[in-house]
DNA sequence: ATATATTATCGTAATATTGCAATATGTAAA
DNA sequence: TTTACATATTGCAATATTACGATAATATAT
């Protein structure tokens, strides 16, 4: 098989482990965390700094962007990637209500 | 290719994203929810509620485990596999503070 | 318009993950 | 010890992910 069974569970179970799978590389840790050390952000600094071939920095990129954590704008010849603060502050708060609903009981 | 290249990255980027990559998947982030739900909990009735096959729940338990997020003990003739409330609030806590440094200074 | 620089996409190869049937292991009761 | 039940492990097939070279697309400068 290989692929994930999304229909046996709910909406929020897949988009919560969607947010958790994004940010499971890393790659993609490391990315967030060096835009957020630079006041601009540029992909080609990302190449050099992380280490990995353009393309395969683009990739992970277009993921972090597929759950609205980045968003880019273009400036000049190069875009600036940045972190999108609500979107993050959100996600944030998701993932803590599920840490803090899913509580032991048993034991 | 297809291999993550783990050592690009500290050690501390490779932890962040094992957790998330654990906990980034339904099944997984169900199984969780449902163990707290329960005063107990044994894999049989873990079978039923998700509807994945024996052995693909047994599989995904052991990734849970391999964090320390659950920790199992024999029960009779079934296991009793909880949640690992220290380590719990342990990831947590190393979530959130990936969570407030990284932050945005761009754009 | 052409050249240059930057990012995105495509195609492909290698590895990883998911899921299940079959089987093995472990535990308790008969 | 045999039987029954519960969980773990193995082996395999299908799909997903990771990574990169080559190429396309986009924007600025000459």
């Amino acid at each position: 098989m290989g692929i994930t069974k999304t229909q046996m569970f709910t909406e929020k179970q897949n988009d919560l482990a969607q947010f958790f799978k994004v940010l499971g590389h890393p790659a993609r840790v490391a990315i967030l965390q060096y835009i957020s050390n630079q006041n601009a952000c540029i992909c080609n600094d990302l190449v050099e700094e992380i280490g990995l071939a353009q393309a395969t920095i683009s990739q992970h990129l277009k993921e972090l962007k597929s759950i609205g954590l980045l968003k880019g704008e273009v400036e000049g010849k190069s875009m600036c990637y940045c972190i999108n603060v609500e979107r993050w502050t959100t996600i944030q708060n998701q993932l803590n209500l599920f840490f803090n609903t899913t509580k032991s009981n048993c034991c």
